[in-house]
DNA sequence: CACCCTTGTTGACGATGTCAACACCCTCTT
DNA sequence: AAGAGGGTGTTGACATCGTCAACAAGGGTG
């Protein structure tokens, strides 16, 4: 077999574990993500995964980090589009792209954020995924400021904010706490855009 | 025995396990509270518990309503104080305490949002309890809308927004994604003050 | 070709949520 | 006052889960 390396018996088992476990999360909830279901989707044993990951919180942590770069990926691909969008439109994207991620993968975000295990431990690779996030808004506000379209002061204070915002109504959104009658495509489009009336610049 | 109705041989087991499980997930994390840990510590069996709640998730759906209580009840306390505060400095008070209430129960506040089991089984008493706590909000909210400190406009949706602002940053705090060297005070009223900049009517 | 580390398997253990069968005790009826 | 009945708590048991220890296989390296 000449395959990556790391490939023996089974073939990159670790990336197929964290893909099986994400798959599995999205289809049947965190609850029937167990180490002897994922080894049985791969065809493998229930310690197999053992080999890979010291114990189940580890492997539930690499999901978590995927989903980060996924979230991070797909925040930073209008990044590379137009910069027509001078104003603060741009950052409002990124808003409703953040949201909307949590819409379509719940259970994912879910994980990425409220898994209790998790953030108890301190993962440093979940801190730093997390952390990249928080790095890319900071500039993305960091060049508004400078276009002088956000108040001044410290971006990474004003990045939180931002954060907060858009990761309370998508929590909110997920957890079913927002009555299924609103509009939600209305609801986060007012979202941001009270979040961004409360950035602007009003000094000039 | 003249107790309280439904204080047969323990007095009043379903209360007293509300509480323990609230205590006990205050003291150790959720992963603690096993339905064998929350009946010895009231001495009492295992299997106790399941008189007065059908599984281990309705206990602790019980345990998280209590929550929206006291944050419920914490949030109207300063509304009996006093009128002066006519601008919209009570609202952003309530912000305040409201993250500040997830803060000093974080592992009580998790189980009211995070919990996915709870969410998935579509609980109608929780659904009742987080309500009661959007309607009061929404009432404040539309009385700062007469009085023409914030923008009109359906003060549901406006309510949804600040619930978002303040739920996502008491989040954040909670599950450690924020920057232990950032001033936690200051950043809270950073977040309100911008949140309610972006409420505020400009019309006039 | 023989060695050895990596990878995967099987058996077992303790813990957990939950059910069924049983025991207790208060209250109400006659 | 005696007995019946239901609410309440206990014990035993079971399936499932995460995890470890002992073992097996399989391929690259000398």
């Amino acid at each position: 077999m000449d395959g990556k390396p790391g490939a023996y018996h089974h073939g990159d088992l670790r990336t197929a574990l964290i893909e099986a476990a994400a798959a599995m999360i999205s289809e049947g909830g965190a609850a029937s993500v167990t180490m002897r279901a994922i080894g049985g989707r791969l065809g493998v044993s229930r310690a197999a995964p053992y080999r890979h990951f010291p114990d189940k919180t580890s492997l539930l942590v690499a999901v978590a980090v995927e989903g980060f770069k996924r979230l991070n990926r797909r925040l930073g691909a209008g990044d590379t589009g137009v910069p027509p969008q001078s104003s603060v439109e741009r950052l409002r994207r990124m808003g409703e792209e953040y949201v909307r991620f949590a819409l379509e993968h719940p259970a994912h975000y879910r994980l990425m954020y409220g898994k209790e295990a998790l953030a108890r431990q301190d993962q440093p690779e979940l801190r730093e995924a997390a952390g990249a996030l928080l790095e890319n808004l900071v500039q993305v506000i960091r060049v508004h400021q400078q276009q002088g379209e956000i108040e001044r002061g410290d971006p990474r204070a004003q990045a939180y904010v931002a954060w907060s915002a858009v990761h309370g109504l998508a929590s909110l959104l997920i957890e079913r706490q927002i009555d299924p009658s609103v509009d939600v495509n209305e609801l986060i489009q007012q979202s941001t855009r009270t979040l961004l009336d409360g950035m602007r610049d009003r000094s000039s």
